[in-house]
RNA sequence: GGGCGAUUAGCUCAGCUGGCUAGAGCGUUCGGAUCACACCCGAAAGGUCAGGGGUUCAAGUCCCUUAUCGCCCACCA
């Protein structure tokens, strides 16, 4: 097969040819035994909800450059891929589709049959996403692909959850939760949305009493006469019922003198006490005092947790069934019992009325937000329920010690703080989720009695013979009026005369299984324990990755070659709920941080600055801009997007997939299609997981800030493909590239250049400025490279005695052009190089390129920088301003394009003079001239016009007459000039620059005054 | 409300620890089918660095403040 580049540069068939070979040749797959440093990414497994968008594409082309320049650089490298189950919204949107589609609930189909959906879901997109990955160029390890859910995390969730349990970190609580009273479950946060709604500000007067117990005397305080009711507002009144305290502001002169006394609640006739608490209530808010209905209200609850186990500690009533309406828990709500909420609202505000608790006059209209559930699109309720919690406080210490000494660096650093403060919180973590797609919660329950001395009933019995048959593969925890009660022990403590067998009563007995263990779980149910219903939070699974994927609780070679990873590359959007996780739970599991620095990449907002995200349906799929551009165009330009600051902004269009007009895309993912301005096709908006029908095609997007990529792809190509013509007609020099003494000023410049490009590479890559590196790349390439050396090198070419030494460099360029971007690009520089090794076996640059050059690009060597020349980066720029200054002349002046101009040159000394007539053929070539003379000082010739080069640098184009056009240039130089005089002189008469500031800048000031005084006087 | 960030050329963005003529790509204008490349080459125009204060010999860069926008978290009885 014939490697030789085609005239054209088509990334669609150099693509899937690079790739199959890596794959081929298993350049992905590393082995624990190879030598090198260990070396390891885990991937942020993308949730299988849907396909990938450009915020994932930008994400993983960043961790495949760490991952290629590492492998380069000769450590042992392994990218680890895999997939998110993503509980919740994956459960969700499949659930949304049977509801579209069938019309049917997760009910209707029960839960196993939901699962089977889902899975079948997880293998349509999973599959999707790591095809959009590969397309990507990732070269990642597939063979070991990993997924939140298979069996190799189920162990390791499995084992986290036994240790957490049996550590006393995980416990039963009490939790506030999203309750859709229409379908029955509890939904997340992000399943919210909420609507200015209008309603009503209800004012209620609640009557003062005395103390409870003393009888309801209105309340006289002192010789002042205090108000003998309270009022208080609300927007929900029906939830006065469960009410259990009001709070007040403890310096609010209005009430505290109230704080200790008690109200009489209206319709229900309980005393509630008065509270102090500072941080609910709002001075200057309403009538300064607040109802508190700790089971109904987040702020509430959050009172009731506050004021739990001191002094006013209040009490908790739910009102709500789970459908939605009044339960019949206290005897006083007898009345509204079995109303739906919206049907007791109505009454209690009538009864308010009739029992003038309240006035029409005290009802005013009021606009509040309202959340609602974006699958039944009924209003929430905050509904209080048991829930699993994980205690924060013992896990977040060594994880928050690990970034405050550096152990784990974030980059840019600023990200730290949020992980810190959030981490500083230590709030305990609920991890139960009502749900069925997920790790079931792997305790089993039972309440039961116990005699002293012996387990009493049936049920118990059975446990009895079921620890009988287990080993240490269980934790028991029994507890009673939400005590603990500590029996929670290994099977051969758990015999009597373990304090357990004395205990006499009803308890709760939860037993949690190490592993998945189907006898056991049978005499279990035989003995009545039932299984936890709920699974646990996505992030639990997730928690664990770094260590998961390579094994844990196996003591794997790939766990003990690579763990601790070494980079996690992600949005900060996850910093808290999954980086602060990660850290807790490898130093709980593994005793070691799972990684040491932690990089956040940019997030890509569309041109409407909102976020892309799967499920706002905004995202771009990589693969419609790898079919217009390429993949590596892709690549190439989200590097450069990769800078410090947080937000990217990318501009998509909407192709029309008739005319292939590009329609701009509408704001609104509620608009589900546009039609085409031109030939009024009706398209299917890509959105998230939409796709087209017959009678409206689905659209792709493409965006022309991808043309940067795809023009510097071609740029190369084609670069490359002279180099590689000129390679073949010149003999190789042996042994490669002897670089003596005979360097010319451009080959010394633009090695120089090159060695100062590896290292600008090498730093910005060690600081993660991705951006950085990729300019620098593109810079040296196409700036410096192809605009001047290539140039500069064609007559050198045509000359037998300098070709070889020439093509050698051009060869060694090329070649280390190819390594410092194949992380970025890696396609078409692997494509280029396999030609290259033929066309140029041999080659390299002493110490820094590698000869003979390995057979796939993806293995060679990062290059060594080497050297760099002062005095070539310093002489050479000067010529390219020379260069610059005459063909600024020649367009000025209109001169005829192909036509030499003759042009004599006035250098600032005899240095310079010599300099300038070394490369007198090069400015000749490159600024298509003649030059007739180069001699200091040199008087302006006849009818020539006159420029300046470095400022000192006088030349003249002869032949070229054009009164009007000089007499405008020099015009404007004239005021250019002038100002600039003015503004140095000016700095120079200030006595505190000339006094303080560094010597070297005063007298560059005072020398660059002089030029353009003396280059004034000239123009006259 | 708390936190983070942004505001620099028409657009999208660089500009590190303050240093003297603020850069790039695209777009625009002018010129060019030259034997690597028109997805190209050469040249040019275009910016009181969001507004206002302050520190300093010197501010796009540091500090304060105002405005607008974005994201994360907490969300107002």
């Amino acid at each position: 097969m014939s490697t030789e580049l085609s005239k054209t540069y088509d990334p669609s068939s150099v693509e899937p040819l690079a790739y199959q070979t890596w794959l081929d040749e298993k350049c992905f797959t590393p082995d624990p035994a190879n030598p090198g440093p260990p070396y390891c990414i885990v991937i942020p497994p993308p949730n299988v909800t849907g396909a990938l968008h450009l915020g994932h594409a930008i994400n993983n082309t960043l961790q495949d450059i760490l991952t290629r320049v590492h492998r380069m650089r000769g450590f042992n490298t392994l990218w680890v891929p895999g997939l998110d189950h993503a509980g919740i919204a994956t459960q969700a949107v499949v659930e949304k589709q049977l509801k579209e589609k069938e019309n049917k609930t997760r009910h209707d189909v029960g839960r196993e049959a939901l699962v089977d959906r889902i899975w079948t879901w997880k293998q349509q997109y999973g599959d999707r996403i790591l095809s959009q990955l590969q397309r990507l160029g990732a070269s990642c390890d597939w063979s070991r692909t990993r997924f939140t859910l298979d069996d190799m995390c189920a162990k390791a969730v499995r084992e986290t959850f036994f240790k957490l349990f049996k550590d006393g970190l995980i416990y039963r609580g009490k939790r506030l939760v999203n309750w859709d009273t229409h379908l029955h479950t509890s939904i997340s946060d992000d399943e919210l949305y909420t609507e200015p709604t209008k309603t009503n500000l209800w004012h209620i007067k609640y009557p003062i009493v005395e103390e409870s117990g003393t009888g309801f005397q209105p309340v006289q305080h002192g010789l002042q006469t205090h108000a003998t009711e309270m009022t208080i507002a609300t927007t929900r009144p029906e939830t006065m019922l469960a009410d259990t305290a009001v709070a007040v502001h403890p310096d609010d002169p209005r009430w505290n003198w109230a704080i200790g006394k008690s109200v009489r609640l209206p319709l229900t006739n309980r005393l509630i006490p008065i509270i102090a608490d500072p941080i609910l209530v709002d001075m200057t808010f309403g009538s300064g005092a607040v109802k508190v209905t700790p089971a109904h209200d987040p702020n509430d609850y959050a009172v009731y947790q506050r004021h739990l186990g001191t002094p006013t500690e209040i009490a908790i009533l739910n009102l709500m069934t789970h459908d939605g309406r009044v339960n019949d828990a206290h005897p006083s709500w007898s009345s509204y019992s079995g109303l739906t909420f919206a049907a007791a609202r109505k009454k209690i505000v009538e009864d308010l009325l009739a029992q003038g608790f309240m006035t029409e006059a005290d009802i005013k209209p009021h606009e509040a937000n309202v959340s609602f559930s974006d699958r039944s699109k009924t209003a929430i309720q905050p509904y209080l329920s048991d829930q699993w919690f994980v205690k924060m406080a013992p896990l977040a210490e060594p994880a928050l010690e690990a970034v405050r000494t550096n152990k784990i660096k974030f980059h840019p650093e600023r990200h730290a703080q949020q992980y810190l403060s959030w981490l500083g919180e230590k709030r305990d973590w609920p991890i139960s989720r009502q749900l069925w797609w997920g790790h079931r919660i792997p305790v089993w329950t039972v309440r039961t009695h116990l005699k002293k001395g012996y387990i009493s009933n049936e049920s118990a019995a059975g446990l009895a013979s079921v620890l009988q048959k287990s080993s240490e593969s269980f934790v028991i925890l029994a507890t009673e009026n939400g005590i603990r009660f500590d029996v929670a022990l290994y099977r051969e403590d758990f015999l009597p005369p373990h304090p357990f067998f004395d205990y006499d009563g009803e308890l709760t007995i939860q037993i949690c299984i190490r592993e998945s263990n189907e006898e056991l779980e049978a005499e279990l149910a035989k003995a009545g324990f039932i299984q936890d219903p709920d699974v646990l939070d996505t992030w639990f699974s997730s928690a664990l990755w770094p260590h998961s994927t390579l094994g844990w609780p196996e003591k794997t070679p790939d766990l003990a070659k690579w763990y601790p990873t070494s980079v996690l590359l992600t949005g900060r959007d996850i910093i808290t709920l999954w980086v602060a996780r990660m850290v807790m739970t490898g130093i709980y599991n593994m005793g070691d941080i799972p990684f040491t620095d932690v990089a956040i990449n940019p997030t890509i907002l569309d041109e409407y600055g909102k976020r892309m995200s799967k499920t706002a349906g905004n995202g771009v799929d990589p693969v419609d801009i790898i079919d217009t551009h390429g993949a590596d165009a892709l690549r190439l330009t989200l590097t450069t997007m990769a800078t410090e600051t947080q937000d990217a902004r990318m501009p998509v269009k909407i192709i029309c997939p008739k005319c292939q007009t590009l329609i701009t895309n509408p704001e609104s993912n509620k608009i589900p299609t546009v039609t085409c301005p031109k030939c009024k096709t009706v398209i299917t908006r890509p959105l998230g997981t939409t796709t087209g029908t017959p009678e409206a095609p689905l659209g792709r997007m493409t965006s022309d800030k991808f043309d940067f990529g795809r023009n510097f792809c071609t740029k190369l190509w084609n670069a490359s493909r002279f180099i590689l013509s000129n390679l073949e007609t010149t003999p190789p020099q042996s042994p490669p590239t002897a670089l003596g003494g005979s360097l010319s000023l451009p080959d010394q410049w633009i090695l120089s250049r090159f060695n100062r490009t590896i290292a600008e590479a090498n730093e910005a890559l060690a600081n993660f400025r991705f951006d950085q590196y990729a300019r620098a790349c593109y810079t040296f390439f196409w700036d410096d490279l192809c605009d001047w050396y290539i140039e500069a090198s064609k007559p050198a070419m045509k000359d037998p005695a300098r070709a070889p030494q020439t093509a050698s460099i051009l060869a060694a360029l090329l070649d280390g052009t190819l390594r410092l971007l194949h992380p970025i690009i890696p396609f078409i520089t692997e494509t280029i190089w396999w030609r290259l090794n033929e066309v140029r076996p041999t080659r390299g640059l002493p110490g820094q390129l590698d000869c003979p050059p390995s057979k796939r690009l993806i293995n060679a060597p990062w290059p060594a920088a080497g050297p760099t020349s002062e005095s070539a980066e310093h002489v050479f720029p000067k010529l390219q301003a020379i260069v610059g200054t005459i063909r600024n002349l020649r367009n000025d002046y209109k001169a005829d394009p192909k036509k030499p101009v003759t042009v004599s040159i006035s250098p600032p000394g005899d240095e310079a003079a010599r300099a300038t007539s070394d490369n007198r053929q090069l400015i000749e070539l490159l600024a298509i001239c003649t030059i007739t003379t180069i001699q200091p000082n040199l008087p302006q010739p006849a009818n020539s016009a006159r420029g300046t080069a470095n400022g000192n640098c006088d030349i003249y184009v002869e032949g070229l007459i054009d009164p009007d056009a000089e007499k405008q240039r020099n015009q404007k130089r004239k005021e250019e000039l002038t100002s600039e005089i003015a503004s140095l002189k000016a700095r120079l008469s200030n006595e505190g620059y000339v006094a303080k500031a560094p010597v070297k800048l005063v007298e560059q000031s005072k020398a660059r005054l002089a030029e353009a005084e003396a280059e004034l006087a000239k123009l006259g």
